[in-house]
RNA sequence: GGCCCCAUGGUCAAGUGGUUAAGACACGGCCCUUUCAAGGCCGUAACAGGGGUUCGAAUCCCCUUGGGGUCACCA
């Protein structure tokens, strides 16, 4: 039987869930519910440099906001804790050791002044820096009396000089690098803590990851990983690296630059089902046309086969029409208790019934954050250019907008009860024995009662909102204006 | 620069030797219509270039070009 498909999210706490990273987490969650797998969080912290204050509890909060529910990891414990790299600190150096004893890794005690200096003679000479494995040399005794004397020390891992390694990727597949090209590269640095390096490998073997997932920049790389489990003669992991995920210029996203992270996005007004949906289309594909999913339906449709290789952009137009989807679909008390937040903001007179409001807004918006740019007609009327009235669809011109709108207010004043329904069939009625077209009555109306030229909802709609004494008083006011303008 | 990887419309992408080269976003047009949306219908738009292999290449091989990644006591 084959072994339990675990995978791992493996985040370094910087504080900034970046869309690339969110990715990585959902499609090793998705692989390992496909598969019937676990899925475990382990935080990466061995960085003592760039630690930074709550970071993990954006961790914590973004993968439940996401739904991505892990198995085992730090907050909920597990066969294989714990799962800080920190809180495991003890447990790399053994293993380090052995592999000094076995001859694959060795003790080296130049500064970093000496490599500094190394290095930027290499520079100078446009050459690749690699270790000159000077401590190598060093026999077994000086070595002990070095390490007597306390002098600052790592332990590296001794490459092979000669021949290449292979391994195959799940979605990249034969890779092969020249050892050669692999450094001698720090295994337990000065301060006693592994690197990414070391730790990752030893991490992985003892939480019995079956499935590695990351994005590509690993790739080249992942040969010093796999001689690493070669030496301690460990089982490997599949391997399944992840295409990057890019701006529109190509380049990739970063915080430095500034780009969206997740927390970003949510502020700027998007779903995180809409988050997650879109991007867990950047870089994989489902079998058949669909394009929403929610993510159990992504947990049955997922297919490591179906990732593809190629970089792909990540376009907040598409990312927008998800958003707008999900929008639309939700019902209309889920959509209103949603723009709430954003309509009390911009809608400070009671009288308006925002529930109606919202109504109006749900085919119209794509992220939340739009909604206070939509509806500030309806706070208050402002003072607005005449020149909206006339209009060459609708035939409306300032005079005929005028004697339509003297027309529709005594009608409009004497309605009882005021309900769309009501107010729709007054003014259509009035526009039949009028004989004008609809526009004619219902777009002053419209431009009387709001004063912009473009609005969520129609005369009727915002009539109904505004109530019969806003209507009439809008209405008057846009008739004073008019007589006034063309007197 | 060395090494590794990638390459279908502006973007996401299907496609695994024979297709009129899907679909989606965006864009344009039309319809619907009391503005704007939504919805419906239609449309513009792609296999980076060059060599092979083959009866036949988007699909396989090579080269070129372009793009990305990586070369830390970061992960």
């Amino acid at each position: 039987m084959a072994r339990e498909v675990r995978t791992r999210y493996a985040p370094s706490p910087t504080g900034y869930m970046h869309i690339g990273n969110l990715r990585t987490a959902l499609y090793e969650y998705l692989i390992a519910r496909s598969m019937n797998g676990k899925f475990i969080l382990r935080i990466e912290d061995t960085d003592q440099e760039r630690l930074v204050e709550g970071a993990v509890d954006v961790i914590y909060n973004t993968l439940k906001l996401c739904g991505l529910k892990h198995d085992e990891g730090p907050d909920i414990g597990g066969p294989c804790g714990p799962y800080i790299q920190s809180q495991r600190r003890h447990i790399y150096l053994p293993y380090a050791r052995e592999l000094v004893e076995k001859g694959h890794a060795y003790y080296c005690f130049c500064s970093k002044e000496r490599l500094e200096q190394l290095r930027s003679e290499a520079e100078a000479k446009g050459e690749t820096f690699m270790y000159d494995r000077h401590c190598l040399k060093l026999s077994k005794e000086e070595v002990e009396e070095k390490l007597a004397k306390g002098e600052p020390w790592v332990i590296r891992q001794k490459m092979p000089r000669e021949g290449s390694t292979t391994f195959d990727d799940m979605v990249f597949g034969t890779i092969t690098i020249e050892n050669n090209m692999l450094e001698d590269q720090i295994l337990i640095k000065s301060d006693g803590l592994p690197t990414y390096n070391f730790a990752n490998v030893i991490d992985d073997h003892l939480m019995g990851i079956t499935h590695v997932v990351r994005g590509s920049e690993y790739l080249t790389s992942t040969p010093k990983y796999n001689l690493l489990y070669d030496a301690f003669d460990w089982e490997k992991p599949v391997y399944v690296h992840l295409p990057l995920i890019v701006k529109p210029d190509g380049s990739k996203l970063s915080k430095r630059k500034g780009d969206a992270s997740f927390e970003d996005l949510v502020e700027m007004g998007f779903l995180v089902e809409a988050i997650i949906n879109y991007i867990a289309l950047l870089g994989w594909s489902p079998d058949s046309n669909q394009e929403i999913f929610s993510l159990a339906e992504l947990e049955k449709a997922f297919d490591i086969r179906r990732i593809s290789k190629s970089p792909s952009c990540f376009d907040m137009e598409k990312l927008r029409w998800f958003n707008a989807e999900y929008i639309r679909a939700m019902p209309a008390e889920k959509f209103h208790s949603l723009a709430l937040p954003y309509l009390e903001k911009a809608i400070t007179n009671k009288a308006i019934d925002l529930a109606k409001v919202s109504k109006l807004l749900q085919n119209r918006v794509e992220v939340l954050t739009e909604i206070p740019s939509k509806v500030g007609f309806f706070n208050s009327l402002e003072d607005y250019d005449l020149n909206i009235y006339t209009h060459k669809k609708m035939k409306t011109t300032l005079e005929n907008s005028l004697e339509n709108l003297k027309a529709a207010l005594p009608v409009l004043e004497k309605l009882e009860p005021w309900t769309e329904e009501s107010i729709h069939s007054s003014l259509l009625s009035l526009v039949e024995s009028m004989g004008i077209k609809n526009g004619q009555m219902l777009w002053p109306i419209r431009t009387a009662l709001s004063g912009w030229e473009v609005t969520p909802g129609g005369a009727i709609e915002i009539a109904d909102i505004l109530g019969k004494e806003e209507t009439v008083r809008r209405i008057q006011i846009g008739i004073e204006r008019l007589e006034k303008a063309l007197a």
